[in-house]
DNA sequence: GCGACAG
DNA sequence: ATCTTGTCGC
């Protein structure tokens, strides 16, 4: 892992930094054939505890092949924009404690549809060199129509090119916002994540790892 | 100055 | 993200 993406000098010019190279360095091109194993990586907070867990499951069947978590303590708050530095850092770690390397990870947050083009799944990917997509619930800057119908798809634009996807998931449900986080194409991120929507409004390998995350943490509580 | 603002 | 009751719907 480049730790220079993750700088000990966590003052704003360094962070910016650091942002900068991710921007630098992120693939926006597919470089891996078809995808057979699939993750995603959520986290859960406990006052100044974080748990990160990762969940692979295979890209066809949707079973689950591995788990792994990751505790810690937070030394970052959140801070729009920024939240690569209180989150990465955790998934970092869980990542290094898997025994499978999937194909591609889904990160909950943004990719490349950020104010510097470093979004949670950019940082994340160019650090670990690993294919990512950002999976978001809510818009951090760029617009698009509201898709309507489920199913329904709309380009997320931030100064004038386009940087994701909208997704009307499920109804009665705000559309989901998906970017190429590293190494994957605009449109293979739109395939991939449409190929893991099932009944709920969030991916697949992104709803197991919030799940996962929660269990653990009422285990521990 | 004011409003917006991933998780 | 987290806190937090009841409530509507499958």
């Amino acid at each position: 892992m480049d730790t220079t993406l993750f700088p000990t000098d966590l003052s704003t010019p360094s962070l910016l930094r650091a942002q900068e190279l991710v921007r630098q360095r992120v693939v926006l091109h597919n470089d891996h054939a078809a995808p057979r194993l699939i993750a995603g990586v959520d986290q859960a907070f406990m006052e100044d505890t974080i748990i990160s867990g990762i969940v692979v499951i295979d890209y066809e069947s949707l079973d689950v092949v591995e788990e792994v978590h990751y505790t810690g303590t937070v030394e970052y708050p959140y801070i729009p924009s920024f939240l690569s530095f209180r989150e990465g850092p955790a998934i970092v770690s869980a990542y290094g404690k898997l025994q499978h390397t999937p194909d591609i990870l889904m990160v909950d947050g943004c990719g490349i549809n950020h104010p510097r083009g470093a979004g949670l799944a950019t940082h994340i990917g160019v650090a670990l060199d690993v294919p990512t997509i950002g999976v978001a619930k809510h818009i951090l800057c760029g617009e698009g129509d509201e898709p309507l119908e489920v199913g329904d798809v709309s380009p997320l634009v931030f100064e004038s090119r386009q940087v994701g996807w909208l997704i009307k998931s499920c109804h009665r449900c705000r559309p989901i916002v998906v970017a190429p986080g590293h190494r994957v194409s605009m449109d293979r991120a739109l395939e991939m994540t449409k190929h893991m929507l099932r009944e709920h409004k969030l991916p697949e390998p992104c709803l197991l790892a919030h799940k996962y995350v929660n269990n653990l943490k009422k285990t521990i509580m």
